[in-house]
DNA sequence: GGATGTCAATACGGTTGCGTATGGTCGCGA
DNA sequence: TCGCGACCATACGCAACCGTATTGACATCC
């Protein structure tokens, strides 16, 4: 008998793991992303953390940079729809689905340790910028859409819904320490102060 | 006669450059965190950027944690002070001020970009997170107090200066692109709808 | 003008990561 | 069963940094 010729393969195998291909290589970036930075997305690591070795990643893709493509258009795809779509799928009143906006950005924690990730990201390269400048842009035409069902003017809207998009985005890079606690309480407080009538 | 025995040493005598100290390292690196974030702030770049080498580095710094200690040390000073500082130096009514300060806050855009890379680095330690979250609760305070000046009363004043503060935090992880432009004009226009009197 | 302290240059070993080249293993269809 | 193509392991050279050790230049004070 011989001994196996790839300890690692046959380890693998042992362990009854399927192949890896781009989409978990995808998946594993975007959870070490949001735990660390674009920085420390490197091919090297991911790969031991997915039981493989590079060889494996230079198969699936051309470069380190392919994969943070291929990682952004999938952010892209998830950031722009999933919170529209879970709050417009609970139905209601503008103010109703208000709040329910509010609360859902909020509390989903890992979504919101990548909105992050992505953002400090955009900082240092354009394609990201743009990407995220198109998910905002829709996000904030929602977010104007139901200050409008509450009975807001489009004017009033459109710099309301900027005030309260921007405070969400703020939300995330502070800590919920003691004085800028935004526990949900807080936050339906600024959604009353959103919906005031203007003067 | 006879050769200088150190190229760069000579290069930088005939130059007239001064000697580098820790403050010059920390400045440097203060810069480049601003300009790339946290993960770029190493030593050998940094070096050739001061036209030395990184034996001068390692006379005044232990190591690099070292030096991004004294960085965030160095910001702790003027992030708490310096907006405030500046507002209060013009005098005026709680309004007034309130006005100046999101100008000021939004017009500096090497002190926001610091800001941002600052609350990037604060993602991944505890120890900038805090002092971020010490500097973050100094600032609301000051908001609170030019709201209460302004008429609002101490619970109001509480909760819509969050909602402010949160909101420039915000404008500094947006790209001023089209619809999510935030210019002088709609930051006055968050500061009217701030001060709305409450229903 | 020689000893001393301060600061910087240089040289070195070690680590981590990139990307390439090449070979091995397996499944599957001809 | 032969071979081919997909997928992965391995080995390599290269580059960027880290931190240490050692030496060198310069100023200053005695």
């Amino acid at each position: 008998m011989m001994r196996a010729k790839s300890p690692i393969r046959s380890l693998r195998k042992a362990r009854g793991d399927q192949r890896i291909g781009p989409v978990e290589w995808v998946r594993a970036g975007l959870a070490l992303l949001a735990k660390e930075g674009i920085d420390a997305v490197r091919v090297e690591p991911l790969a031991v953390h997915l039981g493989v070795t590079k060889g494996s990643f230079y198969w699936h893709f051309k470069d380190r940079a392919a994969l943070h493509a291929e990682m952004l258009q999938a952010w892209r795809g998830i950031g722009t729809s999933d919170i529209i779509d879970r709050v417009d799928a609970g139905g209601g009143t503008g103010a109703e689905r208000l709040g329910r906006l509010v609360v859902l950005s909020t509390s989903n924690d890992d979504a919101a340790r990548l909105e992050t990730a992505i953002r400090a990201w955009a900082r240092s390269d354009t394609t990201v910028a743009e990407a995220l400048a198109q998910v905002d842009r829709k996000r904030l035409d929602y977010v104007v859409e139901l200050l409008m069902e509450s009975g807001l003017k489009r004017d009033v809207s459109r710099l309301r819904a900027k005030l309260l998009y921007l405070a969400l985005i703020g939300g995330f890079f502070t800590e919920p320490s003691a004085e800028l606690e935004t526990n949900p309480d807080v936050w339906r407080g600024f959604v009353r102060t959103i919906l005031l009538p203007p003067a």
